[in-house]
DNA sequence: TTCGTTGCAAAAGGTTTGCATACCA
DNA sequence: TGGTATGCAAACCTTTTGCAACGAA
């Protein structure tokens, strides 16, 4: 992801130690992610780092699109980074947050239908799924993060 | 809507006059309200209401499903009073905030299909849908409130 | 009279901003 | 060297909670 970050995207996107760490916790994220967990993995790598910095770089991927944005109940913001192809809903464990992405075209086909039904335009759409993975039916619940 | 939720839902729900007040403005909206627009449209009706009091009649209202909630892009959440037939999606102007529900059933139906193709149970969707209606097409854009 | 409801003030929690400093290019 | 990026502390906002007073049933 660094790569395609660096090279591509920012207006000027300046490569320092503290976005490089990151985007090295970010890429291996299965889950999506808070700020604060995020920052909380961080400083316990050992990686310095301010809260702050981290909300900012977040923003900034979020702009260029490398990161997916969702809600928790609570209205706090998860990140995960965007697969390459594009995939933009995810089915999220309620249980241990692991969340995959789905494919979700039916509703995008249908998102688009509404322009024609509704007369609305420029139609946007965010969709949020929420489950129990299997390994959570079955064993326990392994507890989140 | 008062004598649904008065009559059935609640465990103990005491009617008294800011409740009331609550339902009524809510009764009349068109778009999805914040907790603090509802506040200010009480008390410039003349209602006296405390802040706090028009959070927890909404979630009481939201617990018993009289009112359908979303978020918007600040992560404020946004109530609007359910309709009877039970939609619970709705497609709502960026331009001026007015709402419209949407037949959502092949979205419902993919979202069960869920469980089947990916092992998930208990599989729950939240959809949030956002265009620009007609009338803000035309002519120039209302202004939200 | 009882017990749910109200409202103020304060706390909580996540996110953003001001500003001086550090640092990449 | 110039202009970004960083980080701390403080500001912001929405929502929740503590607690004493109020009021519906």
């Amino acid at each position: 992801m660094e790569d395609a970050l660096i090279k591509e995207h920012p207006p000027s996107w300046r490569s320092t130690r503290q976005r490089a760490a990151v985007l090295l916790v970010l890429r291996d994220a299965a889950t999506f992610v808070s700020a604060t967990e995020l920052h909380a993995a961080l400083t316990a790598d050992g990686a310095a780092i301010g809260l702050t910095t981290v909300y900012r770089t977040l923003r900034v991927l979020e702009r260029t699109g490398h990161v997916d944005v969702m809600r928790d109940k609570t209205g706090e913001r998860l990140y995960r980074p965007r697969p390459a192809d594009g995939h933009r809903h995810y089915l999220v464990c309620r249980r241990c947050g692991h969340s995959r992405p789905v494919d979700a075209d039916s509703v995008e086909r249908w998102a688009e239908s509404l322009t024609a039904s509704t007369g609305f335009t420029e139609v946007e759409h965010t969709l949020e799924l929420t489950g129990v993975c299997e390994p959570c039916q079955s064993g326990g619940a392994p507890s989140p993060g």
